[in-house]
DNA sequence: CAAAATTGATAGTGTTACTATTATTTTTGA
DNA sequence: TCAAAAATAATAGTAACACTATCAATTTTG
């Protein structure tokens, strides 16, 4: 199990922050408070100095741990899939028939989150309101090839990796299970967004949840649909 | 026919414009050159500054085009989708095979975007690569809501919609062509984005398409894949 | 307890995202 | 064809943003 769970330790590659944030009293409330501060009023209107205000700090300490803004939010995110991939290995690693194991993994990247009282200073609900609506932002950009060879997104593709290795254990001649999962992990965020705000275009909502479309869809198409019965 | 291209028409919402750039020389090269600015300097370091010098004009005759730029987004998208909409109407309406309508839209939605003469002030292949790398940052603000209800994402609604009529027809005991609908249209964007920048969680790329990827998906999430053969 | 490290306060720079005003040019229609 | 109207250009100005630099005050630590 220690082994499985590597990536919770290398968990944010160091290269994003300049000081880590966990490292001081400071940092964690850097940490805590943007996660707040970001989610309630969203990425674009935030900035170091509005944080600083928040946390009786000044704008300047706040630099000396980010470069900018938009390596917190890399940080952030980060953890937020580092958090995920912690819980797909739970949620799989005891599992011995493929098809559930599956089907415990979209479980986890699909879900509503809810509060994990391990991480005290970390709103998890909050953070995944985030991802929801900002995550893109962190790689449609001019610099993603730079930031994705420097090690930006190593935990999200590790994570997409690993889901795209446990489609390939159910059905070894399925030609993309690269690209149906990165469509699952994407597409997750993107249902949960619809639902919230363009809800004429999605069928998730009160009755259908994106684990429920998710899972039906995967299963058709590795063609491991079960017959009738929930 | 002339009915079924109604969207083309409407194609702009005009509340997404102070004055129509259609309507004056000046309105045609803003939209011709924010085209190939933000294409080739992304839109986060697009301003309205920098469109003047390119277009030998002045900013402040840009703001009385568009509010800002983010409405200048909106257009471009909208623009877009509407032409999306166009040609997936022309490749389906005559079609009578429903498994063959839906393979064609599918194909309109997925595949990589080719010069369309019809529109000479519009580079649509940059304009495409525009839609992958900043369509999200258009509704992934504090202020969709709002602008929901302005009808600024109505083009790209009606789309999706338009897509999911198609697939409920091929079959009809579907529980989410919606969600469906906006995971390939979405879903689409992303793979084309993953094949530029993050190629090692995509299987898409010199062999394999988009296209091929969301069809397969679909069929097989319907039960109407064909048995070999392609 | 002295040195080192961290944090805070203040100031300053160039850019962005506009708004306002006025001047100039172009269009139009009587 | 010429006067009025509309469109465009030029200039200036403001508040906020995204930093950087410097120095002072505080805290940590060896």
């Amino acid at each position: 199990m220690i082994n499985l769970l590597s990536n919770l330790k290398i968990s944010v590659p160091d290269k994003i922050f300049i000081k880590d944030p966990e490292s001081s009293d400071l940092g964690k409330r850097i940490i805590q408070h943007s996660i707040l501060l970001i989610d309630a009023i969203g990425f674009d209107s935030f900035t170091f100095k509005k944080l600083g205000a928040k946390i009786g700090s000044n704008e300047s300490s706040i630099y000396r741990y980010f470069e900018n803004k938009h390596k917190l939010l890399l940080y952030l995110t980060s953890w937020y899939w580092a958090w995920i991939e912690y819980q797909m290995v739970f949620a799989t690693h005891n599992v011995q028939d493929a098809n559930l194991q599956l089907k415990n993994a979209i479980e986890v990247v699909t879900r509503t989150v809810k509060e994990d009282v391990a991480f005290t200073h970390i709103n998890e609900v909050a953070l995944n309101r985030i991802v929801i609506n900002e995550y893109s932002k962190s790689y449609l950009t001019k610099e993603v090839d730079t930031e994705n060879k420097d090690g930006y997104f190593v935990v999200y593709k590790c994570l997409v990796k690993r889901l795209s290795t446990i489609i390939a254990n159910v059905n070894t001649s399925y030609k993309f299970p690269l690209s149906l999962a990165s469509t699952i992990v994407e597409g997750a965020l993107h249902q949960h967004f619809l639902k919230a705000h363009f809800s004429s275009i999605t069928d998730c909502g009160k009755d259908i949840t994106p684990t429920e479309f998710f899972i039906n869809l995967t299963q058709k198409t590795l063609n491991t649909a079960s017959n009738g019965s929930k």
